[in-house]
DNA sequence: CATGTCTGCCC
DNA sequence: ATTCTGC
DNA sequence: GCAGAATGGGCAGACATG
């Protein structure tokens, strides 16, 4: 497929904001996929350049772009820079360029799917000395082939931020509907001609359907029995090698292929492996895609709750009875294991197996089961000091040398909360009463090395309150709260799982510069430098930046009133008078390397403007430290 | 060889 | 991570 | 109710640079 085809399509998804439009166009783009381009087609459509368990990297950010986009034109990196500020966006930036350019040089080579496929990979693959201008080589020659729309696109592809507005429910819809619209648009039974594409008939249908329509579908179809109990279709119907379906509940049956869709991404984290199956093997092979050791699958993610009652509003069940269980702050792990086999995954299915030997070997002495998938939060935690902050722990994530050294220095403790999968059978699709209940049947607990997660099931509120209380009074984030009649669903966040944390106390810092924004916040200043004040000296001294928390009125509110204010720009950043006064919330105050009061804050947020106050006002340096000795 | 910059990924 | 926005 | 987009601090490692 000629890439410009998918560039077109980037143009419309870009433009329009219904979905219904973009799974249209999506799904056209998988019918006129020739097969061999299925696969790299549904990663680029996601601005994705690889599937996500698949652990590769291009190593290319904003900074190296602008060194390849420099090459590829010959116009001066400041150029770049300037360009990309006015526009706000690297892609929308070399747009411009690349087409100042065309007017003098031609085109050489088209661009294809399977071209930028392949440098893509190179890219990926590049390693050693002289790497990084090989990769910056690499990403000039696409520019340097590229239409300016399409160089815009490659752009935003190399760094995987495409800014169309497609995520995974657009493109499992669109798999459906590309692949399996014969079978919705059997809406009607009479009259349809049988051509060998794809029925099925519901298995409530089944009971309903007059005997002339039914003597029909078989006279054209041959029956085959096929397991299909988890979506409720009972039984498929085959003709000539192909599914077909039939049905006059077509909402219905197009929610149920979007469920097996959806379990096929679940169970496989590869769209490109979807699309293939679907295209090549159809709802059947779809159906026995199966959760595979040593392949990560997404975790489940859970919501914010802003009280208790709230928090068993959104997850309590009929009777009001719910899961309560510690928030560990540690590393959400996933860990698989097949004998003496084990492999440890993180949130974003990157392997961290080698950074936790003693991990690996506690899972091993813990599980006697031959094969088993269990998610838990990995904490640091020492016998003699008790939970180790979170920044200690993270010096263990990434870390290739010294790794026995850390054993000793930086111990940890994994609180397994969730069972995923067990000799042979996935457990996703069942509710969690069972899974946690499983889980505690094969765990042999090995003190601060393998324990189960602090687990409470509760409707009593009273009761709820004191084991928050005592999470909190042992160090622990707060704690989730858990629908226990609920399934597994990967990569969701399901409103039937929540979070509840203490609300932190605010200070009240002054704006001391900015950033200008990209994407949605092009026009304003999205980001801004606050400061706190030392007394002694009466400087104000930098304390982090903010970037959430503004509604878009606040935005423009907050970069009108700073424009003013500016004293000095420098590139995208700009210095600013200390006028403007923010009441900030955060989860903790951490040392910090590199601000100037030595502090900075842990998920900075906007509360409010602090319209009546001056920089007299802000919080004091000796208030940060005060707050920061109190933690912990 | 030491240092600085960049990137990706934990939260 | 947090938050807002729009479907 | 949910996904998507835009943004935070800090860490280790990989390279480039001088």
């Amino acid at each position: 497929m000629d890439y410009s085809e998918l560039v077109k399509s980037y143009k419309k998804l870009e433009s329009t904001q219904s979905t219904l439009e973009k799974t249209e166009i999506i799904s056209k783009l998988f019918i006129n996929s020739p097969k061999e381009d299925l696969d790299t087609l549904a990663h680029l459509i996601r601005g994705k350049a690889f599937s996500e368990w698949k652990n590769l990297d291009l190593g290319i950010g904003k900074k190296l772009i602008i060194k390849a986009i420099s090459k590829a034109t010959g116009i001066k990196e400041e150029k770049v820079k300037k360009e990309w500020k006015n526009k706000g966006d690297l892609g929308d930036a070399v747009e411009v360029i690349v087409k100042n350019k065309k007017q003098q040089t031609l085109t050489t080579k088209k661009l294809t799917l399977s071209l930028v496929q392949e440098n893509l990979e190179k890219i990926a693959g590049a390693e050693g000395s002289g790497s990084q201008s090989k990769k910056i080589s690499l990403i000039a020659e696409l520019i340097g082939s590229a239409e300016p729309e399409e160089a815009k696109y490659i752009v935003r592809t190399v760094l995987e931020n495409l800014r169309i507005g497609v995520g995974e429910g657009l493109v499992r819809d669109a798999i459906v509907k590309a692949f399996f619209s014969e079978l919705i648009g059997l809406s009607e039974l009479d009259g349809y001609e049988i051509t060998g594409q794809q029925v099925g008939i519901d298995k409530q249908l089944l009971g309903s359907i007059s005997e002339y329509r039914l003597n029909k579908v078989k006279e054209k179809t041959e029956l085959i029995e096929i397991d299909l109990s988890d979506d409720g279709i009972s039984k498929l119907w085959k003709k000539e090698g192909a599914d077909v379906f039939i049905t006059d509940r077509k909402k219905e049956i197009e929610d149920r292929l979007k469920g097996i869709v959806q379990h096929a991404y679940d169970v496989s984290t590869d769209f490109g492996e979807v699309a293939e199956v679907a295209s090549k093997k159809g709802v059947q092979g779809l159906r026995e895609m199966d959760i595979e050791l040593f392949r990560p699958i997404r975790v489940m993610l859970a919501q914010k709750s802003d009280s208790m009652e709230d928090a068993f509003e959104a997850v309590g069940s009929e009777e009001g009875l719910a899961a309560l269980e510690y928030k560990y702050d540690g590393i959400r792990v996933q860990i698989h294991k097949e004998g003496s086999d084990v492999k440890i995954f993180t949130r974003r299915l990157e392997e961290i197996t080698d950074q936790f030997p003693e991990i690996v070997n506690a899972i091993k002495d813990s599980i006697d089961e031959e094969e088993v998938i269990v998610e838990g939060e990995l904490v640091g935690f020492d016998p003699q000091k008790g939970y180790l902050p979170f920044q200690k722990l993270s010096k263990r994530i990434k870390r290739k040398y010294n790794i026995r050294e850390m054993i000793e220095k930086i111990p940890v403790t994994v609180y397994l909360f969730d069972l995923i999968y067990c000799n042979g059978n996935s457990l996703i699709r069942q509710n969690l009463r069972i899974r946690w209940s499983k889980l505690n049947s094969l765990i042999n607990k090995i003190d601060n090395s393998v324990e189960l997660a602090s687990h409470l099931e509760t409707s009593d509120l009273d009761k709820a309150q004191s084991f928050y209380q005592k999470a909190l009074d042992e160090n622990q984030e707060g704690i989730m709260l858990k629908n226990l009649s609920k399934r597994y669903k990967p990569g969701s966040r399901v409103g039937y799982m929540v979070k509840l944390k203490p609300v932190m106390e605010t200070l009240d810092l002054a704006i001391i510069g900015a950033e200008w924004g990209e994407g949605r916040r092009r026009d304003w200043l999205g980001s801004y430098k606050l400061a706190c004040m030392n007394k002694e000296t009466g400087e104000l001294k930098s304390i982090g930046k903010m970037a959430t928390g503004f509604t878009d009125e606040q935005l423009e509110e907050l970069t009108n009133k700073l424009e003013d204010m500016i004293i000095q720009e420098d590139g995208r950043s700009v210095k600013l008078k200390p006028k403007v006064i923010v009441e900030v919330a955060y989860e903790e105050i951490q040392e910090s390397p590199k601000y100037e009061s030595g502090y900075a804050l842990r998920f900075p947020r906007l509360v409010a403007e602090r319209e009546t106050l001056g920089t007299g006002d802000v919080d004091t340096l000796d208030r940060i430290r005060e707050l920061y000795g109190k933690q912990s």
